[in-house]
This record gives structure tokens, sequence and C-alpha cells, in this order.
RNA sequence: GCACCCGUAGCUCAACUGGACAGAGCAUCGGUCUUCGGAACCGAGGGUUGGGGGUUCGAAUCCCUCCGGGUGUACCA
């Protein structure tokens, strides 16, 4: 149980005997926003004051004489209109602290409703350069998914590659047309991107008005891709041929940013389901034939769904329903989780609501969207030319790089060994990746966000590079007192104020992970990295481990430094950004 | 046209979904220290939350209305 948790549970013991709403007051409890007010506030007074036709701090002090008085809370303190400060009393802050420098798992219990999630991210669409714009869902799909499995729950991860569009159209043209023979040999990935670029440079106009009259490049692509999804057997023997070097490519990038899937299905993959469920919609009346097409119809302001084309081509929206089915039938999930970009948000409501009406109830279906990545001119950032500058690959060396020239001490620290180059090279590797990372993940994921190298790069201030410092040091530390691989149980002792917060935030952890996952939001996590790295630096500033005034005065301190550090590592962790021994 | 989203410090962003004086990081200015790891710490300035109205004990947050921007919208996926 969280710490909110358990104070909700005494609120709302007070509120019962009082004859008060019970939930309300319970709900009405939360974090302090500003510390120097409690530890948590319960706010319900007000409002309660009103509706009873009391004052709202008589309420509040009638509350606080309520609460059960069993050394977990200290006495509440009615403050301003009627707030109710609450506190943690010293003796539940280190009983609390020490069952969880026990627990192997930091005292996270399993969840009272497990859940299995399918999570939908990255889904690229290959055969083009990955570039910043599939950051966000890839490292926000991973940090979830690690999230969920943290707490508990059942996760399987699916990446809904863009196998079979219109991309392919375009290589299969320029293959045709445009190929470098030798080059394809020697560096197949690299010449199918070539092409990819070249083709683009014939067509007449911009992707942004496309449709319009005559284009021949651009109308020999779509038929190349018409012939593909026809079964051309040429064509579809090429596309076999492609794939393996695109999924090559894409998993170069997986690699390095340490991200993994338990099922790679592209939409190649629900290619045979299309018909049937065209079918079905229409023969339950739910789609229904219109100028040629068949469709699904909404309100009176709403576009309708497009299930199938003129030509009898099937459509994305389609697809998504194939797979919400085929997911829900292999996998009973209790949620099927997409990892998109906000531009489908209405994708999505129609897709979802089309599943609903036919009949598939299992799942709750969640779309977690995310802003743009924007360009320096605040305009999306184009994904048709593969710019070297915004190529994901060119970001992540140019991260790793800067990194490396970072002044790393020439020496480990007194005492210890040299750093090696070898050591130099992770090092460097691991605080540039986690720096890009870092600078997503912090950001809330609804509001788009300007593209900036300074920013990602960014290594100091609320950044990956400042997490992994304060870990570092603290290893530091308790390598020097003799506890590499850590600290023995010791008697927490709160004697100074920083060790009372610093011991609040830590216990915060597991409330900080459950409110990060309710609204799938990993920088609420972020926000508390560095809510508990500050709390470290504090309790570091004023209060000497190594040179402490006494043994059990060290040896509690020396847990409090364990426990920071394993904290910080397994938040870290979740977000997908590794942690160093040494930097 | 219709629908949805956004506008917060010089810049980039928060604000636990209606709670206490709107907070951080950069940047600027000033300070700390014979470093338990200086990739550190402390402090200062900087705001009519785009404007106006409303609801509420209480609004950046909810409603209305302007202004400014974005995105999506029947045959790309």
């Amino acid at each position: 149980m969280t710490l909110i948790q358990k104070i909700r549970d005494r609120m709302a013991l007070a509120a019962d005997q009082l004859g008060f709403p019970v939930a309300e007051v319970a709900a009405s409890v939360r974090p302090c926003g500003d510390p120097a007010h409690g530890h948590y506030q319960a706010n319900a007074a007000m409002a309660l004051g009103k509706k009873l036709g009391k004052p709202p701090r008589d309420v509040a002090t009638q509350l606080a004489a309520s609460v059960p008085q069993d050394g977990f809370l200290q006495a509440p303190e009615v403050a301003g209109p009627g707030f109710l400060n609450l506190r943690l009393t010293d003796d539940a802050i280190a009983f609390h602290l020490e069952k969880m420098a026990k627990s192997p798992d930091l005292a996270l219990e399993q969840p009272e409703k497990k859940r299995r999630l399918v999570i939908d991210f990255s889904s690229p669409n290959v055969a083009k350069p990955m570039h910043v714009g599939h950051l966000r869902s890839t490292i926000l799909g991973d940090a979830l998914a690690r999230l969920f499995r943290t707490l508990g729950h059942e996760v399987v991860t699916l990446n809904h590659l863009g196998d079979w569009g219109a991309q392919f159209g375009i290589l299969l043209y320029g293959y045709k047309n445009l190929l470098d023979q030798a080059a394809f040999k020697t560096d197949p990935v690299k010449e199918l991107a070539r092409l990819y670029v070249e083709v683009r440079k014939h067509f007449a106009v911009d992707e942004e008005e496309e449709g319009e009259a005559g284009d021949p490049v651009r109308d020999a692509c779509r038929q190349e891709t018409a012939k593909l999804h026809q079964g051309d057997v040429e064509n579809l023997r090429l596309w076999r041929e492609f794939m393996p070097f695109c999924l090559e490519d894409i998993n170069r990038a997986y690699r390095r940013l340490g991200v993994t899937f338990d099922h790679i299905r592209g939409e190649s993959f629900y290619q045979p389901f299309l018909a049937e469920v065209a079918a079905e919609l229409e023969q339950a009346k739910i789609a229904e034939p219109s100028q040629g097409a068949l469709v699904v119809l909404f309100g009176e302001n709403e576009a309708p769904a497009l299930i199938r084309k003129r030509d009898g081509a099937f459509t994305y929206a389609t697809t998504d329903l194939a797979a919400v089915r085929h997911r829900t039938d292999n996998f009973q999930p209790t949620d099927i989780v997409y990892v998109v970009d906000s531009r489908q948000a209405q994708h999505f409501k129609q897709v979802f609501e089309i599943a609903r009406r036919w009949g598939i109830q299992g799942p709750r279906l969640h779309h977690v969207a995310f802003g743009s990545v924007l360009g320096s001119d605040g305009k999306p950032i184009k994904t048709r030319d593969g710019k070297a500058s915004t190529t994901l690959e060119g970001l992540l060396d140019e991260a790793v790089r800067l990194a490396g020239t970072m002044h790393a001490p020439p020496e480990g620290g007194e005492g210890e060994k040299p750093i090696t180059p070898e050591e130099a090279a992770q090092v460097a590797e691991a605080v540039g990746i986690g720096a890009v990372k870092y600078a997503d993940l912090s950001q809330n994921r609804t509001t788009d966000y300007k593209f900036n190298w300074d920013k990602m790069l960014a290594m100091d201030g609320n950044t990956a590079t400042y997490m992994q410092y304060a870990y570092a040091r603290c290893r530091s530390i308790l390598r020097k007192a003799g506890h590499p691989d850590g600290v023995p149980e010791a008697k927490i002792i709160l004697g100074a104020p920083e060790e009372k917060f610093l011991g609040v935030v830590l216990l915060r952890y597991a409330e900080a992970l459950e409110s990060a996952a309710e609204d799938f939001r990993p920088n609420v996590l972020t926000a508390y990295l560095w809510d508990l790295a500050k709390a470290y630096s504090v309790f570091f500033q004023n209060c000497p481990v190594l040179r402490a005034p006494d043994e059990v005065t060290q040896h509690s301190r020396l847990a409090m430094c364990a426990l920071t550090a394993r904290v910080l590592k397994s938040v870290l962790e979740i977000l997908g950004i590794r942690v160093l021994e040494r930097m």
C-alpha cells in the first residue's frame, strides 16, 4: 500500500466517525504543494463546510480530532481557510524506510487487480530513415511497458510496422529505375535509403499538394504499390527481399536505444483478415456502401471512416480494426494502448467507436497521444528529405560524441583505479543516450515540443546526467565505506530535517510509479527523480556520512545513501536509462 | 466550413486534473568551498497564466466571447 493510500484510509476512518462523506474526504488527500505545509494535505473541509452549512475551519478541526493517533500521522494542523496539513511521524518514516531497505523490490506490492496490457508503440514506416519524430513513440512506449511491468502487471509489446504502404511503391520504382547495383550489393540498406530520397526528388510536387494533376513518377510509384497489394509476383518477391534489410536498419536503432518488442507485426500481418473484417462490418450494418466505397458514418459533423476504398483497397482503419480483434482474441488483454502521435486522435476515436459497435468489449482501448516534434521555426519537422541533422542516428551519434568530450575526471576518485578508455566510451554512450531520452520523457507528452539540439544534449539541470551523477556519488560513498554491494541492515535514525525530508521523498517511490501509470505519463517519474535528487543533494550537503559523528548515525546514513541509489536506479531503468558506478 | 488542440518568466517547459504567495531548468547577476566525486551547492532579479466576461469559498485549470497559432477532416498509411 502506498503512503497516500494509508493516509486516505485514516482520513476515511475519521470521516466515517463524523458521518462525513467518506469517499470525498479520502479523495481530497494529496501531496503538499509546499513542503513547508506538511507532507500531505486534505482539502475536503472547504467543500464540506459549504454542504453542511458549517464554517470550513470547524469541519477541518473536527476531522483533525478524529484522525486515528496510531503513531503513523502526527496530529493534523488546520491552516488557512480549512486545509488540513498532515505529517508522518519520525517513527513511521524510519519504520517504512527500513522495510523498503530490506525489500528486494523496494516494498512495491503486487497490484490488487493484475492487468494485461498490449502496448503498441514505435511503429515506424520501414524503408524510410528513422528520424527524431520516431523517438517519442519509441521511448514513451518502452518506458510505459517497463513501468507497468515494474508495477507487477503483464505487458505485451507490439511494433505495428508500416510495412505495406506507399513507401514500398517508391522503393520498387527506385529499384527498377534508379538502382546502383554495386552499391546495393555492398550496403543494401544504405542504397534503399538513398533510392527513397532520390525518387522523391523526381516528384513534381510536394506531398502536401498531393493528388493534383499528372505527376508521372508519383503515379508510377502508386502503380507499383497497387501491384504489390494485388499480389504481383515480382513486386512481392522484391518486398520479401527488401524487408530484412529494412528491419536490420531499424533494429540497429532499437539496439542502441535498448528497446525490445515481444512481437513485430506490421500492417502486412493483418492483410489476410481485411476482407473478412469489411464483410462483417457490412453485414452487421455498421458499415454501408457510399459513393462506391464502404464507410462507417458518425454524427452530422464528423467525417465518415473509410473501410474500403472505391478501388477496392482497404485502409489503415480496416487494418487497425483487424488488429484490435486479433489482439483481443490472442492476448485477452485488459487494455490495449496505442502510443501514437496526437494527430491520429480522430482516427483512433473512430476506430475505438467502430470496435465498440462491432462488439469488442473486453479490453479498454487507450490512445496515449503525444505532441509533435517541431523544428526550430515552430513548424512540424517534415520526414520527406531525411536530412542528416534530424535522423535518429545522427542525433544519437552527436549526443554520445558530446558526452565524450565532457570533462570526466582523469581518475575514478580518491584511491580508485583510473577510468579506462573502454569504460569512458561506455560512460559516453550511457550519458549521451540517456540525455536524449530524458529530454523527451521529462516533457508532458501531450504538448508539442520544439526540437533543440542544445536541450536534447544538455547535461546539467534536470537531466539524465544529473541523475546518473547523483547515483554515482551515492555509489562512490558506499564503496569507500567498504560496501560495494549494498549495505547491511541498519537502524534508521532521523535526526536532521534533511534526513527526514529525504526519507519522505524516498517513501513516495511507489506513489510516483502509480501516479505515472495512472495517465501514462513518464514525466511524473522525471519530476519525482528531480525531487529525489534535490533532496539527496541537500542531505549530502548537510549530513556527513563517512565523517558522521558516531557509528550508529553513519550506518543509518549509509543506508539512506544505499536506498537513494536503489530508487534512482530503479526509476532510471524504468525510463530506459542506464546508471553508472563511476563516470 | 466543421471538429479537436494550444497560448504560462527573455528562452524551453512544469503545475499531481478546481486548492495555499503560479514553480523548475537554461540564460543573466551575485555568493559558497582546503571537494565524504565541483558534472556540486546557496541566493537574487524576472509573471495581470494572450485579452475580456462568467461560475466557485478558491480558476492557469471549468463555461462564454474575442485575438493569435496549430492539427485533422471521403478514397496516403
